[in-house]
DNA sequence: AAAGTAGATCAACAATCATTGATGCATCAA
DNA sequence: TTGATGCATCAATGATTGTTGATCTACTTT
C-alpha cells in the first residue's frame, strides 16, 4: 500500500525509512524547506537554489516517489508542493519511538 | 554546538539532516527500534539482530555521533539507550515544516 | 507547421557509504 | 600474569547514490 493511501496510524518502519532517506540529503532538504513556504514552480526553484535543471529534476523525483511532495502541471510549468500528511505521519512515527525508551536494561549475559 | 547541548527549539536544518541521515539506514533503524523498547547491551543486540560485531559497532558509532543514542560502560559490557530529546527535537522540527506549506503558488515566470 | 521553452530521462562517471576480516585495547577470571 | 571476552577501530573492498551533459517529449507562441 503506497503511502499516499495509508492512514497516519499505519506508517510502517519501511515507509518511515523511505521518508527519512528522502529527507536526509542536503539538496532535497533545501527543496523541502523552500516548499515549506508554499507551492513553487520548478523554474523558481532552479533559480532560487541555483541548480542544474537535471539535478533538481532528479531530486524532485526522489521526493515525489517517497510521497513527500506532489506536482501539478499547468501549461508548460510544473508546480510542486509538500504533502503535509507525509510529514505528519513521520512525526507521529517518531513519537511512538520515544515513548518507551527510558526503561533501564536488564543486566545481560 | 553539538546537539547534546542545544535546546529543542534551536534545532537547525543541518542538525536535523544529521539525525535523518543516521535514521535512514535499515540496520540503524532496526537498532533504534530495538532501543525504543529500552536500554540494551551490545551483546544482546548482536544476537537479536544477528549481526557481525564490527558491523553493529560501526552503526552504533554513527548513531551516537548523531546524538540519537548514548552508551555507558559497565565492566566489560556496553549498554546503549535512545536519547529521546533528539527524537523530540526532530519531531518538532518536522512540525515547523508542515505549518505553512498549504499556501498556493504565485504564478511564476 | 516551425521554432522555442520547461521539464523529464538516460548513460557515464564520481563520490559517498556500508561491509568484511584483522587487529588493538580494556576488563575480567583463573 | 596469563588467557579469554566484549567492544572499538582500521584498511581494503564492494555497493549505493548523486552529478553531469546530452537527448527526448510536451506544450506554447508565431
Amino acid at each position: 500500500m503506497p503511502l499516499h493511501h495509508s492512514r497516519i496510524e499505519t506508517l510502517a518502519g519501511d515507509q518511515a525509512r523511505a521518508l527519512l532517506k528522502a529527507l536526509a540529503e542536503p539538496l532535497r532538504l533545501q527543496v523541502i524547506e523552500a516548499l515549506a513556504g508554499g507551492e513553487r514552480c520548478v523554474c523558481e526553484l532552479t533559480a532560487e537554489l541555483n541548480l542544474a535543471q537535471s539535478k533538481l529534476s532528479f531530486h524532485l523525483k526522489v521526493l515525489k516517489e517517497a510521497g513527500l511532495i506532489e506536482g501539478r502541471q499547468q501549461g508548460r510549468w510544473m508546480y510542486y508542493r509538500l504533502r503535509p500528511e507525509a510529514i505528519e505521519a513521520l512525526q507521529q512515527w517518531l513519537g511512538a519511538l520515544a515513548g518507551q525508551c527510558r526503561r533501564p536494561a536488564t543486566p545481560c549475559c
